[in-house]
RNA sequence: CGGGCUAUCGUAUAAUGGUAGUACGCAUGGCUGGGGGUCAUGCAGCCCGGGUUCGAUUCCCGGUAGCCCGACCA
């Protein structure tokens, strides 16, 4: 797209009341805008990364045979009673409200509950498991201190995944593909090197759990990494003896480290299956409790831990699957139509816009012809000025066009992340 | 939820118990045109309520909002 056309402006300094660093570099070019503490929204730029992430995460957990639905974020009371999560004194981040008649409605903070109704519905028999359902939806928790910009955010994002298993067995076999699908999702989103999977408690669900960690000094979460095996111990148990003994990891060679809980997965066994009255018959006929897992990815985090652990002290990096376009074309002509400053309702003087512009023109119309995802600065800026949002936007790929570009007939390719300069042909550039 | 700090143009900041300044941005025009250039002119602000005072953006109290530390994070 055009860069003239989008509507957000680039910042060069943070608003004072953001200190993380995702938040300040994602306000600074565009791509998020902060409502109030805790509640952030998608501008296009920061729409366009979501949706690729949301999109890696859709294909690995279809791959794995998750099937997508999307679920109300309206909860009925009476389900969460059953399994004794309604009380505030049990759950504190509910946002609860009223119909007009007064009675009670929450505004999910998970699915457990919903989704394991909703399936006693369809699963009966042994021949309707494993059954694996997901979604991308928003939550809603009450966090009594949102921080660290949109990393612990009230209102959110979640792809939720339920398995829906025979028995243990069957649910270990699920477990350990998730698991590997996350590996790809975060390799995938260029954070695979400094993520690891770590051994964590399971809260009320189940003793242990795994988190996905990423490694970074603005994390909340202390973890104990053991590089030999790419896993680690989260600090909530680190003192637990049995760990050692389930993992055999060697305590005295693991290192600490600050890390951004990116994901997580959970054996909820019969935990909410029993409650809810989600059962099914057996080979023998007779009726077994469903045994449940659940898999959490919150893309909005993950988006942010992106840039927390990827940015530079120029702006945003963005690895080439999440980024919002694959190149950008910065063009140093002058626009058709004169300069942007000095146009206005009187002039019927609209240059053509000079060599240099058609140049990037052309360019910029057989990127898109070829299927590359351009975006495309038009404006009639400083050549400094548009480098510096390029920087902060961060983009993969940022194709050059100046007068060299007109004289030579290459274009200047830089790459983001390294700096590193090519020199292409147009035709070159069509492959990348 | 406990503790601390803060609130001034759109943004970032300064000063002040008596006409609120600067930078960026924005508007108009000129010179410029490969790392946020330059000149001129212009527009734009004291969170809300109460108190003290001749007079409050400034001091005091309350509210609200934001940030940080801690607790919490199924």
């Amino acid at each position: 797209m055009r860069q003239s056309k989008l509507f957000t402006k680039t910042r060069r300094e943070a608003p004072s009341d953001e200190q993380a660093k995702n938040a300040q570099l994602l306000i600074r070019a565009g791509y998020v805008h902060k409502e109030m503490a805790g509640v952030y929204s998608y501008l296009p730029l920061g729409l366009r990364t979501l949706n690729k992430i949301i999109d890696i995460i859709r294909e690995e957990m279809n791959a794995i045979g998750g099937e997508e639905l999307l679920l109300a974020t309206l909860q009925d009371p009476e389900v969460w009673k059953k399994t004794n999560r309604w009380d505030d004194e049990v759950v504190d981040v509910w946002f609860k409200t009223k119909l007009k008649n007064g009675s009670e409605l929450g505004l999910g903070n998970t699915h457990e509950e919903a989704l394991t109704a909703l399936m006693t519905e369809h699963i009966s028999s042994y021949k309707d498991l494993p059954r694996y359902a997901y979604q991308f939806q928003n939550k809603f928790r009450n966090e009594t201190r949102a921080k660290s910009g949109i990393m612990r955010t009230r209102e959110f994002i979640m792809k939720d995944l339920y398995s829906f298993s025979k028995d243990s067995t069957q649910h270990v076999e699920f477990y350990e593909q998730a698991a590997a699908a996350y590996e790809r999702i975060f390799a995938r989103a260029g954070i695979g090197e400094k993520t690891y999977r770590t051994f964590a408690s399971g809260g009320s669900f189940s003793k242990y759990s795994h988190e996905y960690q990423t490694v970074c000094d603005a994390g909340e979460d202390t973890i104990y990494i053991d590089e030999g095996t790419r896993t680690a111990i989260n600090k909530e148990v680190y003192d637990d003896p049995d760990v050692y003994a389930t993992t055999g990891i060697d305590k005295t060679k693991l290192v600490e480290a600050k890390a951004i809980e990116v994901g997580n997965i959970f054996t909820l066994g019969t935990r909410f299956s029993e409650p809810l009255g989600l059962s099914y018959k057996d080979t023998a006929g007779e009726t077994k409790p469903v045994f449940m897992g659940s898999y959490g990815i919150g893309p909005g985090r993950l988006m942010g831990t992106i840039v927390e652990v990827l940015a530079d002290e120029k702006g945003i990096v963005w690895p080439k699957e999440v980024a919002p376009f694959a190149v950008h074309l910065v063009s140093l002509g002058k626009p058709a139509g004169g300069s942007l400053t000095s146009r206005n309702s009187g002039s019927q003087t609209s240059s053509a816009g000079d060599e240099i512009t058609s140049v990037a023109d052309k360019l910029y119309e057989d990127l898109q012809k070829a299927g590359i995802e351009v975006l495309y600065d038009d404006r009639d800026l400083r050549a400094g000025e548009k480098f510096a949002d390029s920087d902060l936007i961060g983009i993969p790929t940022r194709i050059v066009v100046g007068k060299d570009a007109v004289a030579t007939g290459e274009f200047e390719v830089v790459d983001r992340a390294t700096g590193t300069v090519e020199k292409k042909s147009h035709e070159e550039l069509l492959k990348i």
